[in-house]
DNA sequence: TCCGCATATCCGCTTTTCCAGATATAATAC
DNA sequence: GTATTATATCTGGAAAAGCGGATATGCGGA
């Protein structure tokens, strides 16, 4: 990532499917920590951190510590075309796969950190 | 391109600029012969060629011959989603560099090959 | 038929991207 | 303090994508 043309290139970081899964899940969900990520999207913690910092290098979301984890969100003030193409791609995606399937595995993970709580 | 990562792949295909250059100019212009489009992004033959090659594999767009000439436009039949997606990246690009500068060339352009033809 | 123009594809090469595993950092609980 | 959990980053290597120049193909005109 030393110097990569990703870097202000809307469509690349979309381009990928793993970073578009994560994308797809933050913006649905509104705030996930990484453990949540790597447990609905079922692949390695590296993976999943890397692109997660991908895509914030792209300023598609905030992340904010909350105790031991890290908490992704999308940023609010994504301008309209942005937010618009993100919007429509998870209308598009809504029942495919995997997305579907990542869905799934988040609401039926055990033990997941801020759920359930009163505070945050 | 050999057994490429690159098909079926909608937002790879966007996101190198070169293609998503010409795609702007295709669907602006409904159909351009391959000499515009390097004359227009000023571009070497084989890079446009390659370029057009994919976004064709990818089925965004047709191309028939005319002549001596290819000429290359927009796929009729291709998806709301996409369509929706490149109507807007349109949009969102129309008084960008190089994009503005792209159709500039473009209407400079001497001996356009089939504009002033009653033909076609 | 031979020539010139338009376009597609091949070639060797460079750059970029992606990866898994290892290691580093940070917070919490004991 | 140490152990544990969560996350980020580094490492070396493999795969993919991109490139320009050369070559091949296809068409129309002399």
């Amino acid at each position: 990532m030393r110097n990569s043309v990703i870097m202000d290139n809307f469509y690349k970081v979309l381009s990928d499917e793993t970073r578009l899964r994560c994308l797809v899940l933050i913006f649905e969900q509104g705030e996930l920590c990484v453990c949540e990520l790597i447990h609905a999207l079922a692949l390695p913690q590296s993976k999943i951190s890397r692109h997660l910092s991908i895509i914030k290098l792209n300023h598609l979301i905030d992340h904010r510590r909350q105790g031991q984890w890290v908490l992704y969100s999308p940023k609010p003030d994504l301008s309209a075309f942005k937010t618009h193409i993100i919007q429509l791609s998870i209308q598009e995606l809504k029942n495919a796969y995997p997305y579907q399937d990542d869905r799934l595995r988040l609401q039926m993970m055990d033990n997941r950190p801020l759920i359930n709580k009163e505070c945050c």
